[in-house]
DNA sequence: CTATAATAGTGTCGACACGAAACAAAATAG
DNA sequence: CTATTTTGTTTCGTGTCGACACTATTATAG
């Protein structure tokens, strides 16, 4: 009466097949988008990396926007990294500033090109395609649900959340705008709309 | 009074703004399994992509385990499959067999070993503790939701749904049974659950 | 105020991924 | 029986990415 023993430990919970179900299609969706998007990129001579990296430059806020931050949201070392940037400064769709204060940090800004790239790349064709099958409230159900699966994710593997700062528990409502308790530097109200590497949900947020 | 000329000419629908943050949390999603898979894979000394072949060939039916269909299920060139496939056979993880009636066909069947290692890294634990914060209502809703935007993007892009045959139109129930209509076979209660490369929803089953 | 770390970024190299193209073998069409 | 199609393999060039060594700047310790 060994059978029990031949079934791999991973089957701790009866939550696994949901997890595998959910794992697979996330890889599908993935796989699907990827293509998309690979041939997208093909199409405008940019490679797929270079298009996510910019793609992530172009809506993080002023703390965000370093190679360093970059290898962090996008899972790659910085030395790879680095060489996504010098590919992308090179086809002139993003500028370099060193900071003032510290010297040895590079601010990445999206040129107009660059902007414009991301916008004409950005929702692939195949989720455009996707979502217009769908009703609105079928959509924003989408969107919430895939929204609550990130941040479990995310919180459950101790990740960086990368989420724009008004859902962000440093960020503190102040008269006439908004203040980051981190940095203690004012936001505008453009900053808090885009992402930042610092971003923390409020412990009380979570997806219980 | 130029400004509405900037704007780029992709956003032609309101929907395009819903269509973005999809798509941008699809690909993160992905990012975050994929760096997930990676780990795993490289402790169990195989590339991710490799893996990702062994998962389907795992679940997939007589039809569908031949290297030109894991080539459309991963969007990758058979010539770029057959190396994977090569190398999979190599560390013991999957054997071929030669068809008996096509001799040209090569029939995929993973190991006992391939077995155990996509079972032990199959949910990736990122996935397992995220899904792990939720409800079982949750989980439920997150699987329809799920495998709604997969459908909408495999059916609205015209591409193979690799789909189990319990939900194929050419799955017919009979006596003692089912039968596929296009192959003109009997299945068995197994077969009805695995991936099929002929897979196709019927008409009616739309996405509304 | 120096010596030593820590941090941000760059450059190089090797292993592997992957598309393209040429190829062999088997099945099918005419 | 030949021509074409289909299935799979091999080869080659380019691109990706981690590992590692390196520089420059800032922070910290004594």
């Amino acid at each position: 009466m060994w059978f029990v023993n031949t079934v791999s430990i991973r089957y701790y919970c009866c939550m696994t097949d949901t997890s595998k179900t959910i794992h697979d299609i996330v890889e599908r969706l993935g796989n699907l988008l990827r293509a998309d998007v690979r041939a997208a990129c093909h199409a405008q001579g940019v490679r797929p990396v270079q298009f996510e990296a910019l793609n992530y430059i172009a809506q993080c806020n002023r703390y965000s926007d370093t190679p360093q931050a970059v290898a962090e949201y996008l899972g790659l070392t910085k030395g790879t990294v680095s060489q996504t940037i010098k590919a992308l400064e090179t086809k002139g769709l993003l500028r370099k500033c060193i900071d003032k204060q510290d010297k040895r940090v590079v601010h990445l800004k999206p040129t107009a090109r660059g902007r414009r790239l991301v916008d004409q790349t950005a929702p692939a064709d195949s989720v455009v395609r996707g979502i217009d099958r769908m009703t609105v409230g079928e959509q924003t159900a989408m969107v919430e649900a895939l929204q609550r699966l990130l941040r479990a994710m995310q919180q459950a593997n101790g990740l960086k959340t990368f989420a724009p700062c008004h859902t962000c528990r440093f960020n503190q409502q102040r008269e006439g705008g908004y203040f980051c308790e981190l940095t203690q530097e004012p936001l505008a109200e453009d900053d808090v709309k885009l992402l930042c590497r610092e971003h923390q949900y409020s412990p009380r947020m979570g997806t219980g």
